[in-house]
DNA sequence: CGTTGGATTGGCT
DNA sequence: GCCAATCCAACGC
C-alpha cells in the first residue's frame, strides 16, 4: 500500500479536497535530506467562479501553475514578506486550489525552530507564511509535484475530531464559508480579526443616552 | 505610468 | 490595538 495521496485526489473541486485534507500528513524533504512533517488542521477552498481566488480574473504568470495538473504545490508571495501554499485541484485550465494555512509539526520540529526562529510548537506552522517559513517553501518551490515529486507530498494520516467550517480569513465573502478546521484543535492558526466564523449581521445602534 | 492594497506576521504603543 | 515590512498584480488615468 501506498501512504501518498494519488493524482486523483486532488482531481475535484477545491471545496470537497479542502475538508478531506485534514488529518493527512504534509511531507517536505530538504535538499540535504531532512524530513520534515506536519498534519494538516487548516485548510482554505478556492474555486475557479470566485472572486476571492487569484484565479478569478485568469491565468497570470503568478498564478499559472493553479491552471495546471492538479496534484502540484502552487506558492505565492504576498505582502512584500510573506509565501503561502496550495495545493492544486480540479483540472487542468480551470484554476482551483486549497491553501494549506495550518499544521501540528510531527518530524524535524528543530529544524522548523530554526526556519522560524521560534520555539513553541503552535508557532511553528499555524498560519499561512508560518507554514511556509517552517517547511522552507517558498519560491523554487512552486509548481512541484506533490504526487511524484521528491521535495513535498501529503501521506495519508488519520482523520480526528469535527470538522469546523468558517468564512475564509482576509476573504471579504460571507457567501462561501470554505474555511476548514479541526475543531478545537491548538494548532489551528489565531487568525488574527479573530477566527472568521460566520458574521453576524449587526443592527443600527440603539440610541444614545 | 502611478497608485492601491493584499489568501500575513511580529513587534510596539 | 496599531502599524511597518516590502513586493507585485490589478486597475485607473
Amino acid at each position: 500500500m501506498t501512504r501518498r495521496l494519488p493524482r486523483s485526489f486532488y482531481a475535484r473541486p477545491a471545496t470537497e479536497v479542502a475538508p478531506d485534507l485534514l488529518g493527512h500528513v504534509l511531507v517536505r524533504v530538504l535538499p540535504d535530506g531532512t524530513r520534515l512533517a506536519a498534519r494538516l488542521v487548516e485548510v482554505e477552498a478556492y474555486e475557479p467562479d470566485d472572486p476571492g481566488s487569484h484565479a478569478f480574473r485568469g491565468m497570470t504568470a503568478r498564478n499559472e501553475v493553479m491552471f495546471g495538473p492538479p496534484g502540484h504545490l502552487y506558492v505565492y508571495f504576498t505582502y512584500g514578506v510573506h509565501f503561502c501554499m496550495n495545493a492544486v485541484t480540479r483540472r487542468a485550465g480551470e484554476g482551483s486550489a486549497v491553501l494549506l494555512r495550518a499544521g501540528e509539526p510531527l518530524e524535524g520540529l528543530d529544524e522548523m525552530r530554526a526556519c522560524r526562529g521560534r520555539d513553541r510548537p503552535t508557532e511553528l506552522c499555524s498560519g499561512p507564511g508560518r507554514f511556509t517559513q517552517a517547511l522552507a517553501i517558498a519560491r523554487p518551490e512552486n509548481g512541484v509535484d506533490l504526487v511524484e515529486g521528491d521535495v513535498a507530498w501529503v501521506e495519508r494520516g488519520r482523520r480526528s475530531g469535527t470538522t469546523a467550517v468558517g468564512n475564509r480569513v482576509g476573504v471579504h465573502d460571507t457567501t462561501r464559508s470554505w474555511r476548514f478546521w479541526v475543531e478545537g484543535d491548538p494548532f489551528v492558526s489565531p487568525g488574527r480579526p479573530g477566527p472568521p466564523t460566520p458574521k453576524r449581521r449587526v443592527r443600527a445602534s440603539p440610541p444614545r443616552p
